[in-house]
RNA sequence: GCCCAAGUGGCGGAAUAGGUAGACGCACAGGACUUAAAAUCCUGCGGGUGUUAAAACCCGUGCCGGUUCAAGUCCGGCCUUGGGCACCA
């Protein structure tokens, strides 16, 4: 059998008779969303083919089973890397894309995918960035965008904007000249006001345990005080706290060299040089080696300035670090080195006291790390009225105290920013605003949208960091909106997070004119029911998602807060030496490869088989090869069929019933290794079988068809039935899973001695008459005493003896 | 440092609700078919004691302890390996 011309075939039928395309209408909807990928120039790798196969398989038996299955795929096509290849290659990012995506589908095609290829789009479709940027307006329209001063990486090398991602490890990744960082005005989007209600509405998602906490940790909720410091002779800062029971142990107070606060203060410092000097140091540390640069805690001394303990008027100095930072919290901290493993590496590097105000938490002395005397239910000490009060009651009552006199406020903080929403590249969604000098920063008419990237020859970044798009004039140049005189555009582009925050939404209602979705569509389809994805998208993507939905909710544009309703992440398929692949490595393996030498269908099965699917995996040939020869086994089955018998044979029948059973609840439970396990246990009771049903094999070609569907169509086919795409999922009953008799074993003291037949819900004396009668159970339990004797029915005898006295 | 996940044969991995650990597959070994090879089929396959062969027994799910008639599974404490966050007050 030619493997290439049946999955050719296959995939012809389906396409002509438009088998997976889904309609907006009907009962039982159900959203099958898998990541849709970013179309690099390296092709499909076969990590995405372990997640497709899995959610393909879903999808296939879902429809059989009478569902309306949404299961759409697309294309990320905005980015940095097809920048880069076009800029290498001198041709079009958009060329490029075209190219890769027309590789990345045939590939997909080649694998017989079910996607609903009707829906397809790319993030780049003009008719599809039209909508990005339309939700861009929204944003601003509803306050939500601005526009700030903030650092950026900067590379002075190659005088370029570097993405987080592009400066690790505070290195350019190009040129290897260390990055500084840079003021720039940039877009932002307001999402930190979002932080409670995206923590919320984790209440409404049925994410995977470990997608919810990644969730939580990264909008880093933290709960304290903020406090009002006066300064000796007049001015006033906040700190943030959320220890606040230690306020006794207060030494010192430290401010962010990169705030505000040190600016006010400036003109009061006695020590200016030295502070300047440090706050030009701290700028050029990238975010990245502060850490490795900063091991003994940098910073100096305040000469001149003095604070006051709002609790008891004590005189403290005040530091600068850069270990407080500018933008948490309000950029300032008091010091308590005592309970505080920072605080105390920063008092050892400059001299400064040190009071201990918890009992048995000192740092130094024991192995409390910071909070950890909050469990162990220490008292305070040195600490006036609240000596010797629980550190629960004292953080209450202390609160309470600094409410009273006005001077402090219970907060909530969050680690999470707002969104920088600017990136000074070409090969991003345009950001729809015109700069006038008359009206200042005025939206785009949203009737002239979409505003269309300039097709022009160069898209080298600029020397001074500004994006592509700054140099080309009549591009650049147009006319205000508001008061219709000479303005320039934004030449600033969106990130590539921005075009995957809603392409879950588009999916429901792709080819829409008029809205990005109608109501009707996304009232019909819901929520996306699974949506499964890499680890690496649960924390960011996830989140920009869930903020950009939350928001279309709050001004009326989707119906629900929350529109994926299950999260899972799948496993990475590793090389053969257990690493992950790369071509450094040499251990990529090329899924053209595997299809045009074993065929589709063996490496589908292969890498549902190769493990469980949310674990990383490694890949063996070998295995694979194994696969091959369980589908050589499905073909020769063939064989056997004998066309006067029907229905199922009284041997196979409950095997096959089970089988059905476990195969069912595998693909809805992820349980892909187990269901082809099954299939093959089932397959070889077939093959012991001197002959088998049409009917019989049938329900094993239809139980396979999702994980391997061409192969499974042809050989029904060739029985005569009709497509297996077309038939309904098979029924088991349940009656026939449950086995009539079972051996169970019998131990004695834990400890297994004989097995027995026992038929199902025996008698529990008839059961313990077998057990006791058998020759070597005897053997134990002679000359002892039995204290008891278990039963569990179906399950296990266990007798308990002890010696006689 | 903090958070999360995982440690089971030579290997990938099974094991509903605590009830015969090692399903299924790979690799390996022996055999059948064949002039031969491939393919296919049969047998064995955690370690050990034992036996002509069996039977039977002992030890085994990272380590130490606990709960239980019974622990891969539950509890406490370690060790190791991955992953995420990382000066967040």
């Amino acid at each position: 059998m030619n493997f290439k011309n049946i999955e050719k075939k296959w995939q012809k039928f389906w396409e002509h008779n438009k088998t997976f395309t889904a309609k907006n209408e009907g009962e039982n909807p159900y959203y099958i969303l898998v990541e849709f990928p970013y179309p690099s120039g390296s092709g499909l790798h076969v990590g995405h083919v372990r997640s497709y196969t899995a959610n393909d398989a879903m999808a296939r038996m879902m429809r059989m089973q009478g569902y309306n299955v949404l299961f759409p795929m697309g294309w990320d096509a905005f980015g940095a890397p097809a920048e880069q290849y076009a800029i290498k290659n001198h041709i079009h990012p958009s060329d490029a894309v075209k190219e890769n995506i027309k590789t990345f589908k045939g590939q997909m095609q080649d694998l017989g995918y079910s996607f609903d290829w009707s829906r397809e789009f790319s993030t780049t479709d003009p008719e599809y960035y039209k909508w990005t940027q339309w939700q861009f307006l929204q944003f601003y329209k509803h306050g939500m965008a601005y526009k700030d001063t903030i650092p950026v990486n900067w590379c002075p090398q190659c005088k370029s904007v570097l993405s987080n991602e592009d400066a690790a490890g505070g290195v350019c990744e190009r040129c290897g000249t260390m990055v500084m960082q840079k003021e720039k005005s940039q877009w932002m989007l307001r999402m930190s006001d979002y932080a409670e209600s995206l923590l919320e509405g984790l209440d409404d998602t049925n994410f995977a345990e470990k997608v919810r906490l990644g969730q939580i940790n990264w909008i880093g909720k933290s709960t304290g005080v903020e406090v009002d410091v006066d300064i000796e002779g007049g001015g006033t800062f906040s700190i943030f706290t959320t220890c606040i029971e230690t306020i006794y142990g207060i030494t010192f107070f430290v401010i962010a060299p990169d705030g505000k606060l040190i600016e006010e203060l400036m003109p009061r410092v006695e020590n200016k040089e030295e502070v300047e000097a440090y706050i030009e140091e701290t700028k050029k540390k990238s975010n990245m080696d502060r850490t490795e640069l900063n091991k003994g805690k940098s910073g100096c001394i305040l000469k001149g300035l003095k604070a006051i303990n709002p609790i008891n008027g004590d005189s403290v100095p005040i530091f600068i670090g850069d270990f407080v930072l500018g933008n948490y919290g309000t950029g300032a901290v008091m010091a308590v080195p005592a309970h505080d493993a920072r605080d105390y590496e920063y008092a050892c590097t400059h001299n400064l006291k040190i009071v201990e105000v918890i009992e048995g938490g000192n740092i130094k002395e024991s192995a409390f790390e910071k909070h950890d005397y909050l469990g162990a239910g220490c008292k305070l000490i040195n600490s006036e009225e609240f000596t010797g009060l629980t550190v629960e009651e004292a953080k209450e009552k202390i609160t309470e105290k600094l409410e009273s006199k006005g001077i402090a406020r219970r907060v909530n903080n969050y680690k999470m920013r707002d969104w920088i929403f600017s990136r000074q590249r070409f090969w991003g969604e345009p950001i729809p605003m015109i700069n006038c000098p008359k009206c200042g920063w005025v939206p785009m008419d949203e009737k002239d949208l979409p505003l269309l990237l300039p097709d022009v020859a160069e898209y080298e970044p600029t020397d001074n960091g500004e994006s592509p798009l700054a140099k080309i004039e009549d591009w650049v140049n147009t006319t205000c909106p508001h008061c219709g005189g000479p303005a320039k555009r934004e030449t600033d582009t969106m990130p590539q997070w921005a075009g995957s925050s809603w392409y879950f939404l588009r999916y429901m209602d792709p080819h829409n004119t008029l809205e990005f979705a109608s109501q009707n569509a996304m009232n019909y389809w819901g929520k996306v029911d699974w949506y499964n994805g890499g680890m690496e998208h649960t924390a960011r993507h996830l989140l920009y998602a869930r903020f950009w939905v939350q928001f279309l909710y709050n001004i009326g544009l989707v119906p629900k807060s929350e529109m994926i309703w299950t999260r899972v992440s799948h496993g990475m398929v590793l090389g053969s030496n257990n690493e992950k692949m790369s071509k450094s490595k040499g251990n990529v393996i090329n899924p053209d490869d595997i299809v045009k030498e074993y065929g589709a269908d063996t490496l589908r099965v292969y890498e549902m088989f190769m493990g469980d699917y949310e674990t990383d995996a490694p890949w063996s040939t070998d295995s694979l090869r194994g696969c091959k020869r369980f589908i050589d086994k499905i073909i020769r089955l063939k064989e056997k069929v004998q066309d006067e018998k029907t229905g199922y044979s009284p041997s196979l029948e409950s095997l096959i019933h089970k089988s059905i059973k476990k195969v069912t609840n595998d693909l809805r439970t992820m349980g892909y290794n187990t269901a082809v396990s099954t299939l093959m246990i089932l397959a070889n009771a077939y093959d012991d079988a001197e002959s088998i049903t049409k009917e019989e094999y049938k329900t094993l070609l239809t139980l396979l068809n999702p994980i391997a569907p061409h192969i499974t169509e042809e050989l029904n086919e060739s029985l005569g039935f009709a497509p297996i795409c077309e038939s309904k999922w098979p029924e088991y009953d349940e009656s026939k899973t449950i086995d009539s008799e079972k051996n169970i074993a019998v131990q004695v003291n834990g400890k297994v001695r004989a097995t027995i037949l026992v038929s199902i819900n025996e008698q529990e004396d008839s059961v313990k008459e077998k057990a006791l009668s058998e020759e070597n159970v005897k053997k134990y339990i002679e000359g002892k005493e039995i204290i008891k004797m278990i039963v569990i029915p179906n399950k296990i005898v266990n007798i308990v003896v002890k010696e006689k006295n």
